[in-house]
RNA sequence: GCCUCUGUAGCUCAGUCGGUAGAGCAGGGGACUGAAAAUCCCCGUGUCGUUGGUUCGAUUCCGACCGGAGGCA
């Protein structure tokens, strides 16, 4: 049976605040491409500026998707984004277009382009109520032992203070009589329809970053931050509230912190969150990691042009299709 | 000018009745398979302000000097 051809993934990752969305556009120009946002919360309507979404003008008429396309009041899993951008690459790539993946989201990036085939157990939110509930009880040890009974593998190299991931491997035994860890080895196997190509921007200098986070905070408190937040807060939303820019600012709305304090508080949890993405895609080894610092604005561009059409499929794709329009 | 207090980790401070020191926060590292902007784990060497003295030994006691805070004039 014939092969069939991998679709080429440029995938552009790094921390948050890194200066992923103008790279995305600058080489969406380049490379007759088109950006699938790779970001668990810019996919809700609501949040623009906490989320740091792209407005017309950053796009720079370039077409972006899954971005603000969900209510804020809806969940959203890992299952459903990788359905979803799935989607959106083929469509992209069948009208010969570069799919490029940008975004910071590493655990959505890394399901999709490496085709992870998830397990098919889905939530069992009564089973997952019973056991949140047993854990408040008697403690994480008690779901630990638990897993170590159908899951030894997996439990030994979970925290029983990790709640949630206790109870998401219990949940899976549960519902499919299969451990967790087994789903996970077997996921890995089938290999991925994508041949990706993976650029990530980081900074020599981690103050540089810092500073570039608390910059945008500031900015994005100039431009209304406060209101988004009060409007979030005022509806209860379960997924979008995690979202960093909002949850910091509740306790302002409850009265418990001075607003300037609760600014402080975004951003440092801004920037813990950039090192936390930092952690996660500095152990993937395919990335081809770009320093702005040192490389300058023109310079990073370029570099990435370089690497890109050092890598034959990415820049052929677009040769092969010069006179589209 | 005099008196008192104070100077220890990036910050706020403990502490050593003399044997070169430890908390919180900040920060760093790591894990990660259906809520991931989430969830969780690990990590504390620093001229103990400078300089003399006492001592086997001083960050600790004493003196001087240099910072800082307060008080009296």
């Amino acid at each position: 049976m014939e092969q069939k051809e991998k679709i080429p993934v440029l995938a552009v990752v790094g921390p948050t605040a890194s200066g992923k969305t103008s790279l995305a556009v600058a080489l969406a120009h380049a490379l007759d491409g088109e950006v699938i946002s790779c970001d668990s919360m810019q996919i809700y309507q609501t949040m623009d500026i906490a989320t740091a979404k792209p407005d017309e003008q950053e796009m720079e008429g370039i077409p972006h998707h899954l971005i603000g396309f969900l209510p804020p009041d809806q969940p959203f899993s890992l299952a459903e984004y990788v359905r979803l951008a799935g989607e959106a690459i083929e469509n992209v790539a069948c009208r010969k277009k570069l799919p490029i993946l940008a975004g910071g989201t590493g655990l959505y990036a890394d399901t999709l382009l490496r085709g992870v085939k998830l397990s098919d157990s889905g939530e069992d939110p009564a089973y997952r109520a019973e056991l949140q509930a047993l854990a408040e009880k008697e403690g994480g040890e008690k779901l630990r032992e638990m897993l170590m009974a159908c899951d030894p593998d997996y439990a030994a190299g979970v925290h029983a203070h990790n709640i949630p991931r206790l109870i998401r491997a219990l949940e899976v035994y549960h519902a499919t009589g299969i451990p967790l860890s087994v789903h996970i080895a077997r996921s890995r196997e089938g290999g991925t329809p994508y041949r990706a190509f993976w650029l990530g921007i980081n900074y020599r200098d981690r103050s540089s970053l810092y500073d570039r986070i608390n910059a945008r905070v500031d900015q994005m408190m100039e431009r209304g931050l406060l209101e988004e937040a009060r409007a979030a807060y005022a509806s209860r939303m379960k997924t979008a509230a995690q979202a960093i820019g909002c949850k910091e600012l509740f306790p302002y709305f409850a009265g418990e912190k001075s607003l300037s304090d609760c600014v402080e508080t975004l951003k440092q949890s801004t920037r813990r969150y950039a090192k936390r993405q930092l952690t996660w895609f500095r152990r993937n080894p395919d990335i081809h990691w770009l320093y702005p610092d040192e490389l300058g604005k023109e310079g990073l561009l370029a570099e990435a042009l370089r690497l890109v059409k050092a890598e034959s499929g990415f820049y052929r794709n677009v040769n092969s299709h010069p006179d589209a329009l």
